[in-house]
DNA sequence: CGACACCTTGAAGAGGTTCAAGAAATGTGG
DNA sequence: CCACATTTCTTGAACCTCTTCAAGGTGTCG
C-alpha cells in the first residue's frame, strides 16, 4: 500500500540529526529532497520487507517501532535488532539483491522510501552522501558486535542490562527518558534477541525487581539504580565471559 | 613496518575474483591500480590493527589468516571472526575514525593496504566501486547475522558443525579441499568466536570423531560425514533454537 | 631435550531450559 | 460497557547442557 503521503522534505525534518543525512552540510540538505520517493505506512504486526524479497529501497524510520528477524529454511528464527525512529533498515540486502531479514512493525510506523538505485544517482552529485552510506553500514557492523559479545560472552543478567540500558540509550538520544521505558516488544522477542527463553526474561526482570533495580509493570519499565545495572553489564562476574588473556 | 613492496596490481592479482574489485569490468580494473598503496607483511601473533587506533586504510588479505577480536573497557573479550585470502578488513573502523576490534594474524600474512582516502578519490571516476563496497559491506553484516544466529539459537554441536561448514566452504571458494581443513586457530579461539569454553570445543570434536562424523589430529579435521555435519547445523534437535511460531 | 603452549578427559556444579499451571493484560463481539 | 477468548506474563520444580576445576597427555619451538 502506496500512499499519497504529504512530501516531508529531509530539511524539514526534526529527525535530521539522527537520521540518513546527519552529517550533510545544509547545502546539501536541499539536494537530497528527491532521495526520499514516498513514505509509507506500516501497521502494527505487518511487514515492511521478508526475507527473500526483492532489495529496492533503503528505508528510514520516520515513526514508529521495528523488529528484524532472521531465520533459516530449517525454521531456526531469531530477532536480530530493534529499531526505532531515525534509523535505516534495509542495507542487508544490498549484497545479493535480496532481502536476508523480516522487517516487522511493532506498533504503527511510518517510513521514508529511498529507493536505492535513485540514492546513487543523487550520490555522484553530492558526494558526501557516499561517505555517509558507509559510515552508517560501519555503524551497523559495530552494533552487530555488540550484539555478538552479548551473545557470547554475557550471562542472562547481564544481557538483560545490557539490552534495556542500550534502548535507554538511543531513546534518550532522541530527547525521551533516560530512565523510563515502554517496552514494545514481548518477553519472547527480547528473549529471542538475546539467545534466552521467555521465561529467562521474566524470571531476570523479577529478579532485578526484587533487587530495586528496576520497577516493573508489564511493559513499562522504571530504572531505579542505573549504576547496578550499568555494573552488571561491564563488569564480568567471573561467570561467563572470557576475559582477555594474551 | 612498510615494506618496500613488490608492486602487484589489482589486475595481475590472483584474487580478484573473491577480492575487493571482483564485479568490476576488466576496463575499471586498471583504474583500480592506485588504490593499493603499499603492501604490507604481518608475522604469526603480530596485529595489523587495535581497537581505537586511528582508521587510515581497509585492508585486502594476500595471503594469510586473520582473527578479529572485540574487548571491552572491563576486559570483557570475543573473537568476533576468522578473514582469510581475499577478504576484507577494517570497515567497523569507518564510523568513528577508530578501530572498534583488533585483526590478528593466526599466520604470516601480507595484506593491500588501501588509504580510505585515496579509496573514494577512485570511486569519484570508477563509480562501480561505490556498489561494490556497499556490497562488501552489506555482506559483512549478512554474516554477522548468521554469527548471531550460530550464537543465540544454536546448542554447541550445531554451532560447531555450522562453523566448520562455513571454513570449509570458504576455503573451497579458493580452490581448496571441500573435505579437509588445517585450523589455524587454538581451540580457545573457536570457542570464544562460538561463545563456549575450549573445554567444549574438545569435548564436541571427540563427539564428532567418535560418531564417525570426523577424523581430528589436533589442528588437522577431516570431515567423514559431510550430510549428518550438516544436517547438525540446518535441523535444529528440538532443543535450544526457537523456530517460528507466527 | 626441556619448557611451554595446547589439547583432552573426568567429575562436580551452576545457569538456563523445559514443562506445567495459573494470573494478568489485551482484544473482540454482543 | 461487560463477558469471554486469547495472548502475554509469572512462577515453580525437575532436568540438562555447558561450565568449572583439575590433572595428565601431546605437540612445538627454542
Amino acid at each position: 500500500m502506496l500512499h499519497p503521503a504529504i512530501k516531508v522534505a529531509c530539511i524539514d525534518c526534526k529527525l535530521h540529526g539522527t537520521c540518513m543525512p546527519s552529517g550533510c552540510s545544509e547545502h546539501d540538505l536541499e539536494r537530497l529532497d528527491p532521495l526520499v520517493s514516498t513514505r509509507r505506512k506500516i501497521r502494527r504486526g505487518q511487514t515492511l520487507f521478508t526475507h527473500g524479497e526483492r532489495f529496492t529501497s533503503l528505508y528510514a524510520i520516520r515513526s514508529g517501532f521495528f523488529k528484524t528477524c532472521l531465520s533459516t529454511e530449517d525454521g531456526r528464527y531469531q530477532v536480530s535488532g530493534f529499531q526505532m525512529a531515525g534509523e535505516i533498515i534495509g542495507l542487508d540486502g544490498i549484497v545479493n539483491d535480496r532481502h536476508s531479514c523480516d522487517a516487522v512493525a511493532l506498533e504503527d510506523a511510518e517510513v521514508c522510501v529511498m529507493p536505492f538505485d535513485r540514492f546513487e544517482e543523487i550520490a555522484r552529485e553530492v558526494t558526501s552522501l557516499h561517505t555517509h552510506v558507509y559510515k552508517i553500514m560501519s555503524r551497523e557492523i559495530v552494533r552487530d558486535h555488540t550484539v555478538m559479545l552479548q551473545l557470547g560472552s554475557m550471562r542472562a543478567e547481564e544481557r538483560l542490562a545490557s539490552f534495556l540500558l542500550n534502548l535507554l540509550h538511543r531513546q534518550h538520544a532522541r530527547g525521551f527518558s533516560r530512565s523510563e521505558l515502554i517496552l514494545r516488544m514481548t518477553r519472547e522477542e527480547i528473549g529471542s534477541h538475546l539467545g534466552m527463553k521467555l521465561e529467562t526474561v521474566s524470571r531476570t526482570f523479577s529478579k532485578f525487581v526484587v533487587e530495586g533495580l528496576l520497577q516493573v509493570k508489564h511493559r513499562h519499565v522504571r530504572v531505579l539504580n542505573a549504576q547496578a545495572l550499568q555494573a552488571l553489564a561491564n563488569h564480568p562476574a567471573h561467570g561467563h565471559g572470557a576475559t582477555h588473556a594474551a
